[in-house]
RNA sequence: GUGGAUGUAGUUCAGUUGGUUAGAAUGCUAGAUUGUGAUUCUGGAGGUCGCGGGUUCGAGCCCCGUCAUUCACCCCA
C-alpha cells in the first residue's frame, strides 16, 4: 500500500495555518460586512454551460470537469468515440464543473434570482475556486477567494469604496507596505486607438507584462502580433510617462483630445480620486498604473490590483467594474464592479513578512494538570466553571506524570497551566503556572477567571 | 502544453574516483528528576536510499526508463 497523497496543488491546513486563515478571513469578512455587504454562497459545481466561454480559449481548458454520473459512456455515439477529440467528447461525457472564480457564479445567481433581489446588490462571497493549470510559487489548483461585488449601479462611489474596502483590509491584517494600482479599461482602449489597430485585448495582455518582463520585450511582442512600430511608439510615450497622479491625468488627456473612451476613462478616475477626497481619504497607497490591464476579458471600467511591496508572489488582489457579465446569462443593462483578495497568496506573503500577530495562533487559555483520578475528576468542574466565564480552557484527558502534561502543554503554546494535586483540591488554592515566563502562585480559582479573562 | 532542478530516517539535509556495517542535526521515546515544560546530560527506536531495469566482482553514487515533488515559461489571480 502507498503512502496516501492529495492531488498535485491542494493542501491539508492543519491547526496552526488553520488560525493564521482565519485571522485573515474574519478581518476581510468584518471589512465586508461594514460595507453593507450581505453573505451568498454558491455550489461548488455548476454546469458547464454556465461555466466555458467566460474565461477565454485558455481559461476554458483550466476548468475542472466532472464525469457524468452512471454509466457515461453508455449513450456516446461510438463514431464520436473513435474521434479521439477530448473537445468534442467533454460535451457528451461531461456536464458540470467546478467552479473557476466567484464573479460568474454570482452572475449567474443575480441573473436567476432577479425577480427577488434588491438593487443595488451588495454581496460578499469567501470560498474556494478551482483551477486545473499547473501549481507553481503562489499559485494552487485549488484556493480561496473573497470576493465583495455591486450590481445594479454605475456609481463611482462603489470604486471609491473598494479603494477604501482595500485600505482597511490591509491595515487589520498589519500590511503597511502596499500598492493598489488603478487604471481604467477604456483609458486601454484609448491606447489601442492610437496604435491605429483592432486588436485591442492582444494589446492589453502584452502591455500587462510591462513590469514583468520589460519594454524591450513588450514591444516585441507587440510587433509578433502585427502592431506597427509608429503605434507601438506613441503608446510608449504614454507609459513611459513620469509624473505625479495629476500630471498623467493632464498628459492624457492631451493624448486622448479626439478619444471619446479616452476621455470617459479619464473622467471616471478623476471622480474616483474626487470621491476618495470627499472621504477623508488620502491617496497613500494608490498609484495610477496605465500599463495595468489584467486578463479576465469581462472588465469594461475601472480596474484594480494590489501587491505587496518586498514580496516575490504575485498579485494578492485584484478587480474591477464589468458592464455586461450577466448579460450572457440574458440580462443587459446590469452594471457590477468587485474585488477579489487571495487569501492564500495573502497568507504567503503575511508568513513571509512575520505579519501574524499572536492571536492568530489561536489555542487553549489555560490547560488543567493534575494526578491521579480523584483531582482529574476534581479539575472538571473547575474546568466548566472558567468554561463558563468564557476561558477556553482543556483538561489534560490522561493519568500522567505532571512531565508530560506541561510538555503537552508547552508544544501546544497554551500560556497557563493550573496543576491540581491533594493540597489545591483540599484548601482550594490553585497553582496557575504561567508557561511564558516560568512564574507560579496560588490563587482562589475566582481570582484565576479575573485573571485570564483579562489576559486574554 | 514546453523546459530546468530535486527525490537518502517523521522532518531538514550530508554521503569522497563506484568499495565492506548509509551518517548528522532536529523530532520521537525512556531515564537522570516519585509535584514542573521550553535549557543540560545519558540510553533507545526509526532507512525496500522514489520505483523499474541496465552496466559492474561490487551501485545511495554511473546509464536508461518511469513516477513524484518543485521552479520557470505559456496563462492567470
Amino acid at each position: 500500500m502507498d503512502k496516501p497523497t492529495i492531488p498535485k496543488g491542494t493542501r491539508d491546513f492543519g491547526p496552526a495555518q488553520m488560525a493564521k486563515r482565519q485571522f485573515i478571513f474574519d478581518n476581510i469578512r468584518k471589512v465586508f460586512q461594514k460595507y453593507g455587504f450581505q453573505p451568498l454562497e454558491t455550489p461548488a459545481m455548476e454546469n458547464l454551460s454556465t461555466l466555458t466561454g467566460k474565461y477565454g480559449e485558455e481559461g476554458d481548458q483550466l476548468l475542472f470537469k466532472v464525469l457524468n454520473s452512471g454509466d457515461y459512456l453508455k449513450d456516446v455515439d461510438s463514431s464520436k468515440l473513435e474521434t479521439k477529440n477530448s473537445k468534442l467528447l467533454t460535451s457528451e461525457i461531461s456536464e458540470k464543473g467546478l467552479r473557476y472564480d466567484l464573479t460568474v457564479p454570482f452572475a449567474r445567481y443575480v441573473v436567476m434570482n432577479r425577480g427577488e433581489i434588491t438593487f443595488p446588490f451588495k454581496r460578499y462571497q469567501i470560498q474556494p475556486v478551482w483551477r486545473a493549470d499547473r501549481p507553481q510559487k503562489g499559485r494552487y489548483r485549488e484556493f480561496y477567494q473573497c470576493d465583495a461585488d455591486v450590481v445594479g449601479t454605475d456609481s463611482l462611489i462603489c470604486e471609491a469604496e473598494i479603494v477604501l474596502m482595500i485600505k482597511e483590509v490591509f491595515k487589520s491584517l498589519g500590511i503597511k507596505d502596499f500598492t493598489i494600482k488603478i487604471n481604467h479599461r477604456a483609458i486601454l482602449s484609448g491606447l489601442a486607438e492610437l496604435t491605429g489597430s483592432q486588436n485591442e485585448s492582444s494589446l492589453f495582455v502584452a502591455v500587462d507584462k510591462l513590469d514583468k518582463i520589460g519594454e524591450g520585450k513588450v514591444k516585441e511582442e507587440l510587433r509578433t502580433r502585427g502592431f506597427e512600430g509608429k503605434g507601438i511608439d506613441s503608446v510608449f510615450a504614454i507609459l513611459n510617462f513620469k509624473g505625479s497622479t495629476q500630471q498623467k491625468i493632464d498628459f492624457l488627456r492631451s493624448k486622448f483630445s479626439n478619444s471619446e473612451k479616452g476621455k470617459k476613462g479619464i473622467a471616471d478616475f478623476e471622480e474616483v480620486l474626487s470621491l476618495l477626497q470627499s472621504y477623508g481619504a488620502t491617496e497613500q497607497h494608490v498609484e495610477f498604473d496605465i500599463s495595468l490591464a489584467r486578463g479576465l476579458s469581462y472588465y469594461t471600467g475601472c480596474i484594480f490590483e494590489v501587491k505587496i511591496n518586498n514580496v516575490a508572489i504575485g498579485s494578492v488582489s485584484g478587480g474591477g467594474r464589468y458592464d455586461n457579465l450577466t448579460g450572457v446569462f440574458g440580462l443587459p443593462d446590469v452594471s457590477g464592479v468587485g474585488i477579489s483578495f487571495g487569501v492564500d497568496r495573502l497568507y504567503d506573503a503575511m508568513e513571509e513578512l512575520s505579519l501574524f500577530p499572536k492571536e492568530a495562533q489561536a489555542t487553549s487559555t489555560v490547560m488543567i494538570a493534575h494526578f491521579d483520578d480523584a483531582t482529574l475528576r476534581y479539575s472538571l468542574h473547575i474546568a466548566n466553571q472558567l468554561r463558563e466565564s468564557g476561558i477556553a480552557t482543556e483538561v489534560y484527558p490522561d493519568v500522567t506524570k505532571l512531565k508530560k502534561q506541561l510538555d503537552y502543554a508547552n508544544k501546544k503554546e497554551i500560556p497557563f497551566v493550573i496543576v491540581i494535586g491533594l493540597d489545591e483540591m483540599k484548601d482550594g488554592m490553585l497553582t496557575l503556572k504561567n508557561m511564558e515566563k516560568g512564574e507560579q502562585e496560588k490563587l482562589i480559582l475566582k481570582d484565576i477567571g479575573l485573571k485570564l479573562a483579562v489576559g486574554s
